[in-house]
DNA sequence: CGATGTGAAGTATTTCACAGCT
DNA sequence: AGCTGTGAAATACTTCACATCG
């Protein structure tokens, strides 16, 4: 009945339920998948095949109801409910995060700052307190902290990703400059601005010269 | 000769960059294909495919040499020269990116910093200076900028893509929340905080009920 | 021998195209 | 008439497996 999902719907998911969000913000109460997929740069196929993964959504004819669709959208993602977030390292990456005011309908809430330097602990950050990377393992566990941010530099990403998985995390959103070795049902979402850079430059020297090396 | 080269291998050929710098670093001289896969989560054909669109850089029974191999890779992904950017949006995540130290081997280097509030405008950023969105155009044009960081409000981020387009920007790496819309010949990278923890939230659900909706 | 480079085989994902609902 | 949901076809990507080289 369920025939695998790609992975490739798990990233897009999320980029129907932002467009389906900006659709209700302008009252636009119907929309077709030709054309949420234009507005995403895809093809209406993938959009209908994608959303019929999950179940009979739209109707023919018609379209999607895009007020009716966002919280089934959220029930599949799982951002219905709140997941509180552990922030590992207080740089200027993490000091931006803690600010950062686009987490989305507070799906996301980051409820523990941890950093290794001396002089950052004890800081306040938003409206929390940096604290010693040391209690990592203690305070996650006793906060039952699900999702992790690491913004540590690559050297210390490791460690502390051990230990973040020794405290109960299933999910970490790694910024660090490495691949992390976690077992088997701990989640990592990676965002090296670096890789992200040499992509883009990447894909632009392709454009110029396609066929050379 | 050149089979048309998998998209996915954009995204990989960054890490293999990433991972040989490490190993270098480390004083290793030679890698195999099944230990640099495997520091990776990769298979081991994988890595020998990709390398192999670009040249013949392995050696049969010995591996890939570390040091030679690194400015090859930064050749393929154009980094073997520095990029200038220009970057849009001096909030939190702007101010984090201008004191980024991670931007490898000064291959990116942040020459002009933008933003549409005029508290900000005239502010240091880093040995910048922040300066009105709306010279944008005339100076990205005339400093030639090749690449831009947008960092702005949703709403706010396509009008200012608009215009990096007119001032001859060909690449952009777009931490705006929503899909831009450019013409062909622009390359577009997009990094989404929250749709990266939705993808989190999404796969961390899946772990624990793999079956149901 | 151990490890590469690579056709061929195997999967996964996307796109087509159309029956059927509104 | 317009648009969904979906098998079937097409394409893209990954993995296998092996001849070949140092």
């Amino acid at each position: 009945m369920k025939p695998t999902i790609p992975k490739t719907v798990a990233h897009r998911l999320p980029l129907y339920l932002r467009r389906l969000e900006s659709l209700d913000a302008d009252g636009v109460e119907t929309v077709s998948s030709h054309d949420l997929a234009r507005s995403l740069g895809l093809k209406d196929a993938q959009v209908r095949k994608d959303l019929a993964y999950f179940g009979t959504f739209g109707r023919p004819g018609v379209g999607y109801p895009v007020r009716e669709l966002i919280p089934k959208l959220r029930a599949i993602l799982g951002t219905d409910r709140t997941w509180r977030l552990a922030l590992v390292g207080f740089g200027n990456l993490g000091h931006a995060l803690v600010s950062y005011r686009g987490f989305r309908r507070k799906a996301f809430k980051i409820e523990a700052v941890f950093d290794a330097d001396l002089a950052k602990i004890g800081h306040r950050a938003g409206d929390l307190v940096v604290q010693d990377i040391a209690d990592l393992v203690t305070q996650v566990r006793r906060l039952q902290i699900p999702l992790a941010i690491l913004a540590l530099p690559a050297e210390a990403a490791q460690a502390a990703a051990d230990e973040l998985v020794r405290a109960g995390v299933v999910g970490i959103l790694n910024f660090a400059p490495v691949t992390l070795d976690v077992p088997a049902g701990v989640a990592v979402i990676n965002v090296d601005l670096t890789v992200c850079l040499e992509e883009l430059a990447f894909h632009v020297r392709m454009a110029r010269a396609p066929a050379s090396g």
